[in-house]
DNA sequence: AACACCGCGTTTTTT
DNA sequence: ACGCGGTGTT
């Protein structure tokens, strides 16, 4: 073989992966064991040594960042950008097939795409439009139904409607909805799936033309694929197809959302000539951590199989720190963060990771009090934001009239006295005509029947939108959302409203016209018109916060979106039974061991130095709960754990620490404890009487142990717990 | 149209 | 505890 750059930085298992025959592959990679990086030499590969045209490569992701990364590395592997090569999401590139070929899709040509929040809300429209109770008839578990169908490949004539009338109800729902997405010309995130994949399975010319087309097909994060992916990726690749698919068993964590991991398996019997690669020498973690990983994800069954391993150190044990409530887990990752810096580490090499968002409060107080910036990765993006969500409908409306969650949204905002029997009117006459609200509110028959005041604001909007539509025209991108900002009134409204954080709001529209401005037409985009890509673009990419990414700052996040990244020093944090492993998933064995998998991710995610910690009380909604620790701590073999104690500082007759509440004007010297002593009986709220066994540590970190008569031993914390002594 | 109050749920997230 | 959505009040 030869030795070109592509194939030199290899290792053996790698190199035979990227230079494996054009047969079906599947590659299963490990965590850290440089899959992106077999991926994009894969494709290099193909180019250079195979004389495969970048035309004729397909390469699918899940998310547009790992998108953006595999293009980047393919770039600077190959020295030029590869502009045929089609890299994307599979959202991006389902949306970019029914672009192209709207027609044959039964699509309008300016069709927009719903957000799941833009659904939801149709959804509610819909329910309220059938007079049905929003209690009984959940909007999240209707979207629930109608998406998972749709992943499912099933429209709502393949749905049985069996003899359960709530599933007969949901299957008329799901009908419902999707004739009011066709009449509005837009598709939901689902849609776009289901729709490539019937674009290509009812125009068999169409199929073969892409077929002909995309001899390779690549696809990332295989085990994440869900059934309609995993029957469009077969329709593509076709029986004498061969797929490239990189996967890992024990990274799939996206089963409640209808991830299939059994289409790994699948993937070997659908494609029965296939080589099988395994990539195993892990590049990220010290030896430690990798056993620990290794010795966690063993008790799952019905693994591929695989086992990490490194050529470099062990490196330190696992620290695992048990906490007395969830402020002093804060408080000991705050301390250590401390040292870290201390000892010249950067804050942004430190990565704390938890179950839920609900955890990362308490870690931003400590952080805050500590003045240790931080940065929580998540919630709300920049195109998911109100004021931007409304100025967007403004823009769809523009290019589509018909678009009728947008003409909901903004046909009264800012106000302009379009009331609530306005909009009735106007939906009732859109429902019994078979016409969008706009049409409706267009036709001189309602003029009629509403007021001549009503009759003249919503004409008065109408105009409105036509007059923006003339006036943009032909002018650049940021300028039409400029002016659409300005006619609209919305600037003036959220400045208005500055109690509410109107300034960030406002703030945040200008943003918006920047990010117009700086929008370069994705090449899936290419094919429209500026405005028309720019929605899309914003419906598909919501915008990840670039926000002071520079500034050196501790990364919080859940486990699920530390997925892919690596970081030096790891805290994975609230390790007890029923947060991690979640309650809801404890009493399945598939949710359990997706949980476990979970727990993987983000031990495999430490480079030299991971920590455990949990906590033996913990507030939660409102209510102390006492947890025992997570059951995977048990999982890790032992001898990689190193237990952190508090400083134990065992006194005889505690003078430290405080019963009931702290006295005014103690403060300072200590209160002593009285009654905390040995063999002292004493009464807990919840535990109800029990007797000290023992007293540790001083100060605020004073902790007895209690052995109580109902609830067995447990450490306390003094400091919280309430502890009243019995005389 | 702006505000107050009530009741409810509350894992994870991308597109 | 807390935030959200819905309803009712001014």
């Amino acid at each position: 073989m030869d030795s070109s750059p592509i194939l030199g930085s290899l290792n053996d298992a790698q190199r035979a992966a990227v230079i494996a025959p054009l047969t079906p592959v599947l590659v299963l990679a490990g965590a850290g064991s440089g899959k992106t990086r077999v991926l994009t030499h894969r494709i290099a590969w193909l180019i250079e040594a195979e004389s495969a045209s970048p035309h004729s490569i397909l390469a699918v992701t899940f998310t547009n960042k790992a998108a953006a990364e595999m293009r980047g590395r393919v770039e600077r592997l190959l020295g030029t950008p590869p502009g045929a090569l089609w890299i994307g999401t599979f959202h991006g590139i389902a949306h970019r097939l029914l672009r192209l070929h709207a027609r044959e899709a039964a699509l309008p040509q300016s069709f927009q795409i719903l957000d799941a929040e833009d659904q939801q809300r149709l959804i509610r429209k819909l329910l309220k439009a059938q007079d049905l109770d929003e209690s009984r008839w959940i909007p999240r578990e209707v979207q629930w139904f109608i998406n998972s169908s749709k992943d499912e490949g099933l429209r709502p004539k393949d749905l049985k409607r069996g003899e359960d009338p709530v599933r007969a109800q949901m299957i008329r729902l799901y009908g419902l909805y999707q004739e009011q997405c066709e009449r509005s010309g837009v598709v939901d995130f689902a849609e776009l799936l289901l729709r490539a994949y019937e674009l290509w399975r009812d125009n068999p010319s169409l199929l073969a033309h892409y077929r002909q087309r995309f001899r390779h097909v690549l696809v990332d994060e295989f085990q994440d694929t869900n059934s309609i992916q995993y029957a469009w990726l077969k329709l593509i690749a076709g029986p004498e197809g061969h797929p490239f698919v990189v996967a890992d068993d024990d990274q799939s964590i996206y089963r409640w959302r209808g991830a299939r991991v059994e289409n790994v398996q699948q993937f070997r019997r659908d494609f029965p000539g296939g080589q099988l690669y395994k990539l195993e020498q892990n590049y990220r973690s010290t030896g430690s951590i990798l056993a620990a990983a290794n010795g966690l994800i063993s008790h799952n069954t019905g693994r591929v199989g695989k086992t990490l391993w490194t050529s470099g150190d062990r490196g330190r044990p696992l620290q695992l720190y048990a906490a007395f409530n969830e402020r002093d887990e804060a408080e000991f990752v705050t301390h250590r963060i401390r040292d870290h810096v201390l000892h010249g580490g950067q804050r942004r090499e430190v990565a704390v990771l938890y179950r839920s968002n609900a955890q990362s409060r308490v870690f931003e107080e400590a952080f805050i009090s500590a003045r240790l910036p931080y940065r929580v990765y998540g919630g709300l993006r920049f195109f998911e934001r109100a004021e931007v969500k409304d100025a967007l409908a403004y823009l769809r409306l523009l290019v589509n009239r018909r678009d009728d969650a947008s003409f909901e949204r903004v046909v009264n905002l800012p106000t302009r006295g379009i009331g609530a029997r306005s909009l009735d009117a106007i939906r009732e006459a859109a429902r019994s005509g078979g016409i969008s609200l706009w049409e409706a509110a267009a036709s001189p028959d309602l003029r009629e029947e509403l007021g001549a005041r009503a009759a003249a604001a919503v004409g008065g909007f109408l105009a409105l939108i036509e007059r923006l539509a003339g006036e943009t025209a032909g002018l650049a991108l940021h300028e039409q959302v400029d002016r659409m900002l300005q006619a609209s009134g919305l600037v003036e409204h959220y400045r208005r409203d500055r109690a509410d954080r109107g300034e960030a709001r406002v703030e945040n529209l200008e943003e918006l016209v920047s990010a117009a401005r700086g929008f370069a037409a994705d090449p899936a985009a290419a094919e429209l018109p500026p405005l028309e890509g720019f929605l899309a673009h914003a419906a598909l990419e919501s915008g990840e916060g670039q926000a002071d990414a520079w500034e050196d700052s501790v990364q919080m996040m859940t486990l699920h979106s530390a997925k892919g990244l690596e970081f030096p020093v790891v805290f994975l944090c609230g390790m007890e039974d029923g947060l991690f492993p979640h309650q809801r998933s404890i009493t399945d064995i598939h949710g359990l061991e997706e949980e476990r998998r979970l727990c993987y991710v983000g031990m495999t995610r430490a480079m030299r130095q991971l920590y455990l910690t949990y906590a033996e009380q913990r507030r939660l909604h409102g209510i102390d709960t006492y947890g025992q620790p997570s059951r995977f701590i048990k999982e890790v073999p032992p001898e990689l754990i190193e237990e952190i104690r508090p400083r134990v500082q065992v006194t005889r007759p505690v003078t430290t620490g405080r019963l009931r509440r702290e006295e005014p004007g103690l403060r300072g010297h200590e209160e002593p404890a009285a009654g905390v002593r040995l063999g002292a009986r004493v009464r807990h709220g919840k535990f109800g009487e029990g007797v000290v066994l023992s007293v540790e540590g001083a100060g605020p970190h004073a902790r007895v142990q209690i052995s109580f008569e109902r609830q067995g031993t447990k450490w306390l914390m003094v400091q919280y717990a309430n502890l009243e002594p019995i005389a």
